[in-house]
Parts: C-alpha cells; structure tokens; sequence
DNA sequence: TAGCTTCCTAAGCGCTTGCTTAGTCGCTGT
DNA sequence: ACAGCGACTAAGCAAGCGCTTAGGAAGCTA
C-alpha cells in the first residue's frame, strides 16, 4: 500500500526510484542534514558511489523529492477548487484530499513542509511558487463562498492559514499506527473546517 | 523586545545565556544539524572551545533550550485551563495565549515543535513527558466543554489535535514581518476555536 | 606577593562528510 | 566475436565536524 515509488512513474532507470525512495524514509525519519549519501545509498542496496550516477549531488535528490512532493499537492488542492458543487462543497472535499493526503504520505509530506530550509536557493525559489500557488488557491475558494455567502469568514488570509496549517501539521504527526485512518481523519478534519468557517 | 535572553532568567553565568540565544536564532533558521558548534560559540562572541565550558555537549545546548521551551509551554496550558469562567471561556484564553507565544517566541517554538527528532533518546522521553501532559489538558478541556454541553465535539482526540495543529504550525510559517501582529492572530485563531468546536 | 578559582582561547586530534576517480561488469547490436 | 554503452563499485581525497588539551588572563583572598 502506498509505495512510495508510484509516487514517480516516470523516473528511469528503476535504480534512480529505489535511491529516491530510500531517500524519503532517511529524510524523513532523521532529516537532510543528518542523512548521509552512504545512508541513502546503502538502504537502496547500492554502494556510496552509486548515488552520483542518477544524481549530481544529495541536494538534488531532496529537490525532485521536494518539487514532485509540490506538484502533486497543488495539483490536488486547484482540481478540488475547480470541482462541481458551491464554495462549501468544494472546500469540503480539498480539505479531506489534502488531509488524507498528509496522512498517507506522511513521510513525503514531512519532506515537503518541513525541509525546505534545506534547500539550495534556486530550488527553493521553484517550491516556494508552488506554494504560493496552493495557497491562493484555497484563499479564492474562502473569498468566493464568503462573497456568495455561503462562509461567514472575517479575515480570509488568517482563515486560510489556519486551513492549511491544520492539513499540514498532520504530517508531523501522523504516524500508520495513528488513528482515526487517513480518510476519516480527512473527513472529520473537513468537517472541523465548515464549523470554522460557519458554513450554513 | 521578546529578548530571548529572559526566557532563562536563572541561568548563569551570563555567557552561557548568551550562547542559548545563539544557539536559538542558529538552530531556528538552520536547524540543529546544519548548526555548528563554532557558528553558536561565534555568534555568542566567543572562541569555539567556550561552548564546552558552559555546556557538555552541542546536544545538551539544545535539550536545555527544548526542555525550558516545553515546560513555559505546558505552565501555559495549564494555568489557562485551570482558569475562571465555563470550558468555552477557559478554551478561548489558552488557545488565545498559546498561539501568541507561538508567534512571538517562533524561534524558541520552532525549536520546540519541529527538532525533537535530534534530541538524544533520554532528552527525548523528558520532553515527550511534558507533551504528552500539554495534549491531555487539552483533551480534558474540551471533554469537560462537552460534558456540560458548551461544545458540540464529535471526537475529542481528533479536536485535540486540531486545535494544538492550529497554535503549533504558527511557529512553522510566522517571522515579525507577519500580518496580524501575534496577539491579534491569536484571538482570531481563539474565534475560528469556538466556532470548530461549536461553542454556544 | 602568592595561591586559588573562574572563564576563556589557541591549537589541533580523530573521524565523518560529500563527492571524485579509475576501472569493472554485463548487456546489446552487428 | 567484439566494440560500445549504461550501470555500478573500490578506494580514497579534501574539507569540515564535534570535541579535547594545555595554558593564560583577570579577579579575589590573605
């Protein structure tokens, strides 16, 4: 269940996934800083050097962890702004997809949202795009439904912080023996959500 | 203002404050394993050998910053909980109080939250204590809101979780260039808390 | 002045780090 | 058969790391 490999279908050789993968988990569990090439190497079954092959340097790899982590994300969060269904229908269902999201892939949300000091400045100018983009993203979805009526939301930048910071944070969290599942726990977090912003 | 410096108002001598200050700024912007013993010691205007005079290790500079960090947090909690007035009234001052600090203290907080993984497995069990006595405040407050009727609260630990999310992740996202200033991010945030948990 | 204590530094030790170099293995097409 | 190529390894280098050692400067007591 949620290999994290299918996370990148289309990176080749197969060798390049495995280290990205055993690169998730050693970021994940200890950080960047304290994960070493061997570490991720070894744990991908290869020797120290094999790494260089597929990649230029460990700041590389946390990059097409990071940007992939991103893109996936946005992606997720503008299809459920773009749905079917008025502002609270569609706010309903992003915070349950993005919730369930953070929960499932914990260890790649973790990379996601807590290593990006790690990152070397022109990667994280890319990411930080992405970010703002996810998080405008779900401010016109607050400021349509309040305009429509449909929120009573007093302050939309704060609204949308506190949105997000809620899905996000499960990442820090969440580990598989957690409970409630990922989706019920996206559920109960949406439903959190609408009381939060008063929907009627 | 928020001078680090009086968050330790016991320790001394002096230069070991003024080498936790450095430590504080130092491991909130980079981390604590990106963090050098010589960057502390020099941003403290000292050689890099001061630091083991006042401290026996980098790790027990950060268990003496975490730990401290851990126990303002929890007196906080506790002291809001334990307060005047209904569970609605007591849950609007603690989540008031604990987004605030989170936001003027984002350095110490950041610290707090986010580096517990490079603390050493014993630091580690004294501070998961003091965690683990934060979230069940919580908990029993919005039990004892339930009890009486004041909250409509499906699922207490999930609500829990939910509302430390909120104050915690400030310290993720917050710098003194953030709008609002933190304390009115933190009765905005006590708002969006009453209407989560259905306060009449 | 002498002796002790506290606080700090100059120098450097042993080790680990990210990364490189030179070369080997095995598969593919002809 | 064999050249060419992509994937991989053994060995190791230069730099930076946490921490130690030996000692000095300043202040206090007598």
């Amino acid at each position: 269940m949620t290999d994290p490999q299918d996370l990148w279908p289309d990176v080749r050789p197969d060798a390049a996934k495995r280290l990205m993968a055993a690169a998730v988990d050693a970021f994940a569990d200890r950080g960047f800083h304290a994960t070493t090439t061997r570490d991720i190497a070894t744990a991908a079954g290869m020797s120290p050097a094999a790494l260089y092959v597929h990649f230029p340097s460990k700041a590389a790899v946390l990059f097409a962890i990071s940007r992939t982590g991103h893109e996936r994300a946005l992606a997720m969060v503008e299809t459920a702004a773009a749905g079917p269904g008025d502002a609270a229908a569609r706010m309903r269902v992003l915070v349950a997809r993005f919730t369930t999201w953070h929960a499932t892939r914990h260890r790649v949300a973790r990379i996601v949202q807590y290593e990006l000091h790690a990152l070397r400045p022109a990667d994280f100018d890319v990411v930080a795009d992405l970010r703002r983009r996810t998080e405008r993203a779900v401010r016109d979805l607050i400021a349509e439904g309040a305009a429509a009526g449909v929120f009573t939301a007093p302050d939309t930048p704060t609204a949308a912080r506190a949105i997000l910071s809620l899905c996000v944070d499960v990442a820090r969290w969440y580990t598989p023996e957690s409970k409630p599942d990922p989706g019920t726990l996206g559920e109960r977090y949406a439903e959190l959500v609408m009381a939060m912003l008063g929907a009627r």
